[in-house]
DNA sequence: AATTTTCCATACGCACAAGTATGGTATTGC
DNA sequence: GCAATACCATACTTGTGCGTATGGAAAATT
């Protein structure tokens, strides 16, 4: 017989779990919130199971980034590639950041983290990923080089 | 004899001393990093001395947010006071916000915390101050009401 | 000079989180 | 059915920070 488990109770978890569960986190109370045990009674078990899965807290923070940075990217570039027109492109992406806030708070509370050296790459190159699809698609509606890069740059930071 | 004392050797301290040494570790390592002993240490003293001028933790980040929205006020609007013409005044401004880092990091560094309670309600404050001044000299210069409040905003935005 | 105050050191107790060690239970493969 | 492996609980140890209690030294006061 299949089991039959609904995400808050589990028999068994996996490395993948805790990562999730480490990126609410990281949305409700910023990386800093992120420690061993509270994430462990949050899951309903113990620091047992954890150091199981992974060899220290630093590695959770790597796995849960590595893994948000992948999903950010599939959900933003694979939503966009559907629509041709630039233009319409440019509104569409503005519309999904606005309607998709999960990814965005965590986006923010990894800005205030900025300082950690396992944040930083991570988010340096998701940013300069957004900076340059939003430059090639400004280039695309028609402006020129510079005044693509210009614009996109503003967009951007209006976001931030 | 007066005696002749450095900032770094001093025999006895004040509340003061404790406030901006706080405003210093916030600087380099944001909030969070506002420690009693480690402060203590760096002043090359014990808790002892801490828990004679400030009854708790909190205690002393509201002194030192405080100290810093005093003085942070004064400068600015001291400064400004000076140069008549809006425009020019403008100009001084960011030139000011420029040079003078050290106000300007505590700044951000404080935005990082903006869900603290205590910083809160003071970021409140000196923003809208900030605003208001900048809506007011906008308009000296001659914007309608309107665009003198949205050039403001867009330029604050723009600092932050 | 003697006595208050002021300021600080030392030594506690408490809480909480990181990591380790070890043993137990549930699965899985055979 | 049985052994191996996967997963987790319990019980440590260590580190670090908050706050308290108390006594001692230096300054100021009288």
């Amino acid at each position: 017989m299949v089991a039959i488990e609904t995400k808050s109770d589990k028999a068994r978890l996996s490395a993948e779990d805790w990562a999730l569960a480490a990126l609410d986190v990281i949305a409700e109370q910023g990386l800093a919130a992120v420690a061993v045990e509270p994430l462990a009674r949050r899951l309903g078990v113990t620091k047992g199971s954890f150091y199981w899965h992974f060899p220290s807290r630093e590695a959770l923070l790597v796995a849960a980034l590595e893994r948000w940075e992948k999903t950010e990217q599939d959900t933003v570039f694979g939503k966009m590639e559907a629509v041709s027109d630039p233009r319409v492109r440019l509104r569409e992406l503005f519309q999904l950041v606005a309607h998709e806030p999960k990814t965005h708070i965590i986006y923010s509370e990894l800005l205030k983290a900025l300082d950690h050296p396992v944040v930083k790459p991570v988010l340096g190159r998701v940013s300069l990923r957004r900076l340059e699809y939003l430059t090639a698609s400004f280039r695309q509606a028609g402006l020129p080089r510079q005044d693509a890069q210009n614009r996109a740059r503003l967009a951007y930071a209006a976001y931030v």
